[in-house]
DNA sequence: TTGAAAGCGCTAACAC
DNA sequence: GTGTTAGCGCTTTCAA
């Protein structure tokens, strides 16, 4: 058997000729329903339905210059993290009745920026979930397309951010009443802005509760780099690490475990995330968890509502934070 | 401050009229930099880039039938066995110059059709994988579509799918070497293609080694639904259950686990799919593992291959699998 | 209420 | 090597 190519898709003018009217008239029937008869309507939905015809969308964006579709793009699809943020983003698409296409920038900055230059005509608008484009590349790409950003603060560009002050906060009260003096920080890439955010509001957590932090690294975010991290903390002698993310944590902890290093008798660990797997290692992990879903919601409504106004205010939104308790922290016992 | 919404992006035409040629050289720039003059076309581009131009997909495509996009559609984003499909999807469509698209269907037919109807004419087409449309309905999206199905198999499409006749033998072999005698399996959604194979291959291969099957469920293939299959795996009083996939047997263990019952000192488990978090857990897990990247890479090489040429010969691909054996499963203890 | 015609941004003949 | 022209499928004035 050999399948033929795709055949040709019933283009307006198809299903116009079929039913006897105009193409305009068809256009109406679908898209402005009021301004055609009843009748003649019906009749011309009929033909469509049994030529399976559809609007191309394509055609139809090139002449009024939406598409209804918005676009999503993440640093690492595969990072659990992010599945809190789709599900939340596509709910609120789908509740708008858009589509939302999702985009995966693989932590490159050119992929990032090649992905927004070829969807941005393609789209009505970009979420754009702990980008590592420059502030200036995000200047230019808000010039072209409505954007939000999650997890990023610039001036001028809506954001939707997590409380990483109030979260660190959590954190270095949660260790202090644990009788830790002192913690690292062990840091994911420098490009990213909720790295720079989490290690300010540690240091000055910190500062106020009377610990000492240190920061070492850059590390990648990934089960991977943990090995590399771990081996710091060890030598770092001191009682508590806090990890860029879950997955770095993740790592370390299969690391020190592996080395014979005990949690969190020895050392306690605190990740930031929450993602799925978290839970289901030994120790469990204590980690700041966000509230992803409400992030991709928010993010996507409000990328909607810029797009109907015409003259757009910056509104931007602090989502909460709070400390997930597990088993990865405990008593400091100095070693 | 009040950001202005998105300015008018530089066409072709500005181009043009900005380097002083026709709009056709411009496109020629672009499209086909042998049949321009060298110096022409680097001082067109010198525009272009000045003017923040890029060729808009839509007219493009409107034109030309061709976006050098396509989709991947899964049912569920969020669930990491996919995540190797993802990338290896990623780095083909990124190796030959296509943009990749990514949709969540939801578990859900009619957001896959939806999905399909709006994306479809938006890009050059679709991979599918665990559909969970009607063969019927696949066969109507073929005609109008280039499509490859992950493990999915229909007469005259082509797909990618995993060899589970010789995954579930490795399964049904482990355990019988350990000495179990029976074995639950706790099926998945009956929509599943996938499950089905993995039903009828356990079948086969436990009769081949003298074991009996039971299967019970079906259930969703979450954590969640992991507490009521943990406790039909109880009254079943087997020493083995076989799980729909991983995320099912996380939560068959945790609840097992909570109720008392060792693994795999009183039963032994085994799911599919070897996501992350499965050797992260306690015991880590026994699984089927496929080679998802692999499958992702090859699904969309074969779809470009079906898009360049003009009459489709089915070529359809067998995955090899195997199992990963770790510490939920062990020596049959009756109880 | 409907039709005719222009045009969205681009590419592909076809000329020159 | 480069310009001109005619659409791709659709929506949207403008007339009728």
């Amino acid at each position: 058997m050999s399948p033929t190519p795709p055949r040709r898709r019933a283009t307006i003018l198809d299903v116009a000729k079929e039913a006897g009217v105009a193409a305009s008239t068809v256009s109406r029937s679908f898209t402005n329903p009021g301004r055609v008869n009843q009748v003649t309507r019906e009749h011309v939905l009929a033909v469509a339905q049994r030529l399976g015809y559809a609007p191309n969308p394509m055609a139809r964006a090139l002449e009024s210059g939406r598409t209804d579709t918005l676009a999503l793009l993440v640093p690492d699809i595969t990072n659990p993290y992010f599945a809190g943020v789709i599900k939340g983003a596509e709910r609120a698409a789908a509740r708008a009745g858009r589509t939302l296409v999702l985009g995966d920038t693989q932590e490159s900055v050119t992929t990032e920026e090649e992905l927004v230059r070829r969807l941005g005509p393609a789209v009505d608008g970009f979420v754009l979930s702990a980008s590592r484009l420059p502030d200036r590349e995000l200047q230019r790409v808000a010039e072209l397309n409505n954007l939000v950003l999650l997890n990023r603060a610039i001036p001028g560009i809506t954001g939707v951010v997590a409380d990483f002050a109030s979260g660190t906060r959590q954190i270095v009260d949660h260790l202090a009443s644990h009788g830790h003096r002192s913690a690292v920080f062990l840091a994911g890439p420098p490009e990213s802005w909720s790295g720079s955010r989490r290690w300010a509001g540690l240091q000055e957590a910190a500062e106020t509760a009377g610990m000492t932090v240190r920061r070492v690294g850059p590390y990648s975010p990934t089960l991977e780099a943990g090995a590399a991290a771990a081996d710091a903390v060890i030598t770092s002698s001191t009682t508590a690490a806090v990890c860029h993310n879950d997955m770095l944590a993740l790592g370390v902890m299969r690391r020190l475990l592996d080395r014979g290093v005990r949690i969190p008798d020895d050392v306690s660990i605190v990740g930031f995330d929450n993602i799925f797997g978290s839970d289901l290692c030994t120790p469990a992990l204590t980690t700041l968890a966000e509230h992803t879903q409400d992030a991709g919601e928010r993010a996507v409504d409000t990328l909607i509502h810029l797009g109907l106004q015409r003259s757009r205010t910056e509104q931007s939104w602090q989502l909460p934070t709070h400390l997930v308790v597990r088993a990865s922290t405990g008593p400091c016992r100095i070693r």
